[in-house]
DNA sequence: ATCAAACCTTAACGTAACGTCAAAGTTTTT
DNA sequence: AAAAACTTTGACGTTACGTTAAGGTTTGAT
């Protein structure tokens, strides 16, 4: 009947199950992550439904944006601690650590966006500006006095910039 | 005597002047984004300063995070605008796009750190516990009437998950 | 039993933005 | 003139898969 049967699924089930790919799938096996139980006769993967369980934590330290290294260095310190309480200590650090990490990517993009923004302001009041492109200033920049325009090192043009530095 | 004189100079200065590396500034060339003044009889890239900033330009560019395939773009559009104001115009669509998208990813650090911040604390619930990780329930956990070990999905062994998973 | 649909297999290229050799040629300095 | 410092092209490595391609396997229906 099914060649498939005892609770064992092929990986498009599993994949599903999981909610990932069946690429997704066979690249963590050749990254050493998780392997079928077994094969059947034809050569599909066969996996069990604790091989499910290992790809869903697979995939919840993902959500957590660990690299695939590191959450396989995290999946086998379960076998190397007897009790609970010892491998609770010791993926804490990996999870402190992460929070750092995140933590310092939240400031990054905030300090990109910071930089956005007051791009944007300066760009904003050239909006009402007729020169070319390659003229040096604003009428805008020249009655608020503000070093708009070469305030943004995108905005003006190569030659333009550099008549400005050459004058520094 | 020299062989870059001019007011041009070789890869290595440029590079440095504009604080990036020589493969970087080679990488921009293949993909279009820059390319040298002229060569040395020799082979040599030899730079102008109009070079020099227009690679600042692209690293201003970069510090707000554009991709290079945006970044060649918006760096076309100089060209495309008569004035300033239509220019500037243009560009802060893709600003406000990139801020946007900015925001967004702020919003996605936030929640892995969100999901980090309740793993830690579910986590260290466990930690005095004496059981094995196969185990199913800490004391503490029992104690406090709280899913956290369960609730930690790769806390726990797959063989425990599936146990919980197949008394649902 | 047979046939098609649906599924699976391995293999391999593509992605982004460079880092990092390697082997050999050029410029600059001593 | 030789050595030090610099440059050249070329090519592989990186991360985590997506996306074909060409060809077997299972499954469900008839």
């Amino acid at each position: 009947m099914s060649k498939c049967n005892d609770g064992l699924m092929h990986i498009g089930k599993l994949a599903k199950e999981a909610g990932t790919t069946t690429r997704t799938v066979r690249y963590y096996e050749e990254m050493g992550l998780i392997c079928p139980e077994c094969r059947s006769s034809g050569g599909f993967r066969c996996y069990s439904h604790e091989q499910l369980a290992r790809l869903r934590m697979i995939l919840s330290l993902k959500e957590m944006e660990f690299d695939l290294e590191h959450i396989k260095v995290i999946i086998d310190k379960r076998e190397k601690h007897k009790t609970a309480g010892e491998l609770a200590h010791d993926i804490l650090e990996d999870l402190n650590g992460r929070l750092r990490e995140v933590g310092e990517q939240i400031a990054h993009y905030k300090h990109v966006r910071e930089t956005l923004t007051q791009t944007i302001a300066s760009i904003c009041a050239c909006l009402p500006c007729d020169l070319r492109v390659e003229e040096r200033l604003c009428p805008a920049c020249q009655t608020l006095n503000q070093p708009t325009c070469q305030s943004v090192p995108f905005f003006h043009s190569p030659s333009t910039a550099e008549t400005l530095e050459l004058k520094l």
